[in-house]
DNA sequence: AGGCCTTGTCGAAATATTCCGACATGGGTA
DNA sequence: TACCCATGTCGGAATATTTCGACAAGGCCT
């Protein structure tokens, strides 16, 4: 069978509001910055930044991850580890 | 060096609402459904879907999609080829 | 041509999200 | 203990999104 290299490390397979949560606060930590850092780099609010972190259910993802989900569909998120 | 098993087929590099909306459109007609079928089964608004398919910007989107990107994570959708 | 189906688009009402500012909590450390 | 820092949480105001219903355009078929 066809084979190619390893992929990236840390993947994280995205399902719900909650699991990119716990993905993005992976990222963030690993880049060794702050809520306040990161929501001032990307311009949003911390509280923001802090919901999405834990999780936060809103209606758009939602939507989005359930039409993906319906069709099959698998996301994931990772580094390039070049 | 280690390797493993090609991956799925099709996959799509999620980098704005637009290759988002092109993937979604993509994995719609592959399996076969209209706008009004897939909004109905989860339950969105067909003028919604049409809107997300042609990759309308929304804030929220845009602003997971910025931090993402800040913090070097890339995003994949693709289908299992089980 | 005429009918049918799919998708794109519009405006405004109904909902939902995000920001803001503030305060609370807990960990660490002097 | 007291102080700092990071994060969680709250309510309301400011924004943004989604739905709804309708109509138009294009493709396809008879």
């Amino acid at each position: 069978m066809k084979t190619v290299p390893t992929g990236s490390p840390h993947p994280y397979r995205i399902y719900s509001a909650a699991s990119l949560g716990v993905a993005i606060r992976h990222y963030r930590e690993e880049a060794q910055l702050t809520q306040a850092q990161l929501a001032e780099e990307v311009g949003l609010h911390r509280s923001y930044l802090s919901e999405l972190e834990q999780g936060k259910e809103t209606e758009q993802l939602a939507r989005i991850l359930r039409t993906l989900r319906f069709l099959g569909v698998r996301i994931t998120l990772d580094k390039a580890d070049w």
